[in-house]
Parts: structure tokens; sequence; C-alpha cells
DNA sequence: GAGAGATTGTACCGATCGGTACAGAGAGTC
DNA sequence: GACTCTCTGTACCGATCGGTACAATCTCTC
């Protein structure tokens, strides 16, 4: 028998990395079955819902990890570069420096997109928030706090893309400095702030 | 009966939307039919291989348009402002301002990324030489050159996943915008070269 | 128009897909 | 130990997967 409560986080970290290893649709349950080491039986009867329902666990775990880990320092910080400086570790933690593939971007890229947009588009949106408000706080205005945000969760997506595709890691190590770096900038001076 | 040659174009670019709909995985040969509009047999008369010969079809006709509209005049430009603004223009065009999601990217991330890898791995790799070089041209350092050669590519690629999972294509229109200065900025006065 | 070769639709293959049914094993209570 | 209720392995479902076989059809050449 399952121990309740605890194990269930067992079990969504492994589907987690089968998720990531294979893409939502290619996880077949021969492979989910192999991964967390459970039958078809305990699988349907901890997850009614199928594989949707797991995916969609999946996704809230990884959003609940980034909320408590990420999200809600950014939010509570007043130290600009020293929570800055704790996003980017944290960051390189969990997608160890690279290696790792971010879930969300990849079933943001799949035909699965759909069934997942609200999860997707909520886990980007409140990083992006949380960070801006940071970013604000430090000194920028509004719509350039924002923009430093998007492309600070760009160039993050951008950089595990890359070094996958280039089998590089040292991309996303580079990234994260440059990224550092642009954040914590001066504001610009731009057209209608100059 | 198919008019050899050219129509293979056709098939070909048919092929490529599906691929970038649905992933290499999930595009099935019924998919795959209704798409092109070719039976089975067609299908595999043309591409005996089947989908993976499909799929690097494909991939090896996406390497050759950016290598004719990106690379090649990366490689030749004079005017470094001139050609950064053509490179940009053409990768707006291409993926039509972030509606289009690049499928080099797509198949790094999914499983059949092993049997992509020569593929996936030369197209970044020629572009960022070409880029590097332009860069290089413009008084960047050989090390400055190529990092802002891999920040753009990665910058492009974060923009598109952002674009698609946030489901706006702002965000690749300001990436784009913001890469531009980014790759025309004088160059960086580092601990090695200030 | 006969013959050759290229091209195509269709039936079919075994394998695997996600999911269901259900008998029975395990644990907790009395 | 008998009664629950939770949990799980296995057999099975129809659908679909990528791929093959092949006869029929088309286009061209002579």
């Amino acid at each position: 028998m399952l121990k309740k409560g605890v194990e269930r986080g067992e079990v969504l970290r492994a589907l987690g990395e089968v998720f990531r290893a294979h893409g939502y649709e290619s996880a077949s349950l021969t492979l989910i079955t192999e991964a967390t080491g459970l039958g078809k039986g305990s699988l349907y009867h901890l997850f009614p819902g199928g594989k949707e329902q797991m995916a969609a666990e999946v996704l809230a775990e990884i959003d609940g990890w980034f909320e408590l880990n990420i999200f809600a320092p950014l939010r509570e910080a007043d130290d600009p570069a020293r929570a800055i400086a704790a996003m980017v570790a944290g960051v390189d933690q969990y997608f160890h420096s690279g290696d790792r593939v971010c879930l969300v971007g990849m079933v943001a890229l799949g035909s699965a997109r759909d069934a997942f947009a609200g999860a997707v588009d909520g886990y980007f949106a409140r990083w992006q928030v949380a960070l801006a408000s940071l970013l604000r706080r430090s000194g920028l205005s509004k719509g350039q706090a924002q923009r430093r945000a998007e492309d600070a969760l760009l160039t993050i997506q951008g950089a595990l893309v890359l070094a996958r595709a280039r089998n590089d890691a040292g991309i996303f190590r580079r990234a994260l400095s440059d990224l550092t770096k642009r954040l914590l900038a001066p504001p610009d001076r731009d057209l209608w702030t100059g």
C-alpha cells in the first residue's frame, strides 16, 4: 500500500522526469510504469484522470516549487542584487545548470499546449509579475521592469533550448551570468524616459 | 503523377507545417496524409525512409532557407547595422512574428533529439559562426562576438517559447527589437578588455 | 496501342497506444 | 478471524501507430 501523502510527491517527481525526458505525448504508460515502479492499477487509482491528470499535477507541483523558492522570495525581497542572485541560483539549481529541460516550456511548444494553457500561462505570468515588482522597487519604471522581467524569462527558456540543441551546458551558465548583469543594470535612457 | 522536383518542395513545406504543429512524434501518418494530400503509397514512394526521412528532409530544407536568406548574407555583409536589421527582418518573417514555432528547437527538446542531433547542432552552429563573423568585423573581440551571437540565438528561441506559452506575439516583437540594440551596442568594457 | 516504369489507393501487418474491468492481495478495525 | 476498504497486477478493450504488399492506374515512349 502507498504510504499516503508523502509518497505522492515521490510519484510526481518520477512522473516529472518522464515527461521531461520524453515530452507529454511520448511519455507512454509503459514508460510511466517503469519510471514510477507502479502498475496501471495503482496509477489509475492514484490518478483517475489518467495521463492528463498526471501531467496537470506535475505542472502544479512545479508551480508550487517555483512559488515557494522563486516567486515568493522575489516578492518579499528588499535587496534587488541579493534577490536576483538568489533567483538565478535557484534557477540554476532547478535546471541542473542546463541539463534539465523546462517541462512548462516544453508543454507550451507541444500539441498538448491547449490542454494546459492556463497552467502554462499562469506560471510565466506570476514569475514575470514577481520579478517586475522587485525591479520596480529597485527604481525601474513600470514599463522597464516588465520588459526586463520578460527578457529574463525568455532568456532562461532560450538558454535551455539552445543548451540542449547544442549539447553545451556552458550556454546556460553564460546566459544566467549575462542575465544577472542585465537585470541589475541602471535604468535605460530611452526616448521617453531620458 | 507528381511533377518531379518542383512538387517535392511543396510536400516538404506541408510536412514542415505538420511537424511544427504537432511535433515530430505526434505527427502521425494520418495527419501527414491529410496535410499533404498524399496517400501512404505516395508518401513511402517519395520517402522510402518513412517519417524519419521526411523530418530529416524538412530540417535540411529549413537549413537551406536559413543558409540562403540569413547565414550567407551575414557572412558577406559589410555594414553591420544593415546586416543585423536584415537578419532580424528575415527571422521575423520566417517565424511569422512569433506565431510560428521553430521546428529545430522543438526537435531539440523532444525525444527524437538524438536522431537529428547533427542537423540541429549544425544549424545553430553555422548561424552562430556567421553572426559572430559579422560582429567581429564590426569591431568586437572574438570572445564578445561569439557571446553576442550566442545571446542572439538563445533570445530568438526563448522569445518563440515564451510567446507561445503566453500566447502573446508582442513578446517576440519586443525581443527582436531589444536584440537588435544589444547586437549593435558598443563593445562591453569587461575586466579583460577595458 | 502495346509495353515499360513511375505513381498511387487500399488492405493489411504486428506493435503499441491510453484506458477499463476486476479478482484478489494487503492493511486496519472490531 | 471475519469484515472493510484501499490498493494493485493482469488480462483485455478498441483505436491507432508506423510500415509493407501489391494490384491498379497513370504517363510516357516507341
